[in-house]
DNA sequence: AATTACGTCAACCGCGTGCAG
DNA sequence: GCTGCACGCGGTTGACGTAAT
């Protein structure tokens, strides 16, 4: 059985792009559009599977695509969203126009996860090293699935209530209650650019709402007294930070 | 100059998901 | 509800470039 194929194979180009593949794929897609990545290399000429085609666009040749070495600011704000969204590459390029998933996959791999281990931070956990061996969990998505995985595994031999403390114990690293809710009425008008005359700083820009990181008059540090305690972490602390607002796809 | 080790990143692969029939 | 298709995602691979020996 098994899933057929996605292109025949049989007949395809494989490995590195050259010059006029990309002209063919571009004109096609100036011409008639992104989409229908199955039927397209056969209507533009090309020797590549559709999955092929469609990544060459998505990461080299789109024509919004920034190129060239990562920014500061960008590095602060690839490894606030990991430590948010975990392993998410499309949600968190979604987040840094003109960034692909797999750019700043890559990026992660070879320079963030280096530069966090100097700093001497597990790049998994984003909490210090000699903490990382500790009661620790990741705050991936993925994590969850895991652990549920491990408690139903029937050759366990360690009693699955001691586990699901266990869980527990190590899931308080970071409450995130990221909540998946019905269509939500905004309570507050939608923030302009502008504010009052106040131009709004790069988290709010990014549509992060009443966090610590705010260096703008309006958008962050929720009135004096909403953290009670220690860092508001993408506002965290101080209010529940609605998942939708990740997506900008 | 030749060889080896390492770093980078484009591309591939397999799986999950959404959707139409 | 089931099935197959197409797309999108994340993990991994491998070619290539550069630094070190």
């Amino acid at each position: 059985m098994g899933r057929s194929p996605c292109c025949e194979k049989a007949h395809t180009n494989k490995g590195a792009w050259t010059k006029e593949e990309d002209d063919r794929l571009i004109a096609y897609i100036r011409a008639h559009g992104e989409g229908c990545w199955r039927s397209l290399p056969k209507a533009a000429g090309l020797l590549r599977c559709g999955k092929s085609c469609r990544l060459r666009w998505i990461n080299y040749l789109r024509p919004d695509l920034k190129r060239g070495n990562f920014s500061e600011e960008e590095d602060e704000l690839i490894i606030k969203l990991h430590s948010l969204l975990g392993n998410k590459w499309s949600l968190i390029a979604g987040r840094l126009p003109g960034r692909t998933d797999n750019e700043i996959k890559n990026y992660w791999n070879t320079h963030i996860r280096r530069k966090l281990l100097n700093r001497g931070i597990d790049p998994a956990t984003h909490r210090p090293l000699n903490e990382a061996s500790q009661d620790v969990t990741t705050i991936s998505f993925g994590g969850a699935k895991e652990e549920k995985e491990k408690l139903c595994n029937p050759n366990g031999f360690i009693d699955k209530e001691e586990k699901k403390i266990q869980v527990q114990q190590r899931s308080l690293d970071l409450n995130l209650d990221l909540r998946i809710s019905p269509p939500y009425h905004q309570t507050t008008q939608p923030e302009p650019m502008k504010s009052g005359g106040t131009t709004l700083c790069f988290i709010c820009n990014l549509g992060i709402k009443n966090s610590k990181d705010c260096t703008c008059s309006t958008g962050g540090s929720s009135s004096s007294g909403s953290s009670s305690s220690g860092y508001d972490f993408l506002g965290l602390n101080s209010g529940l930070l609605d998942y939708r607002s990740l997506e900008m796809k």
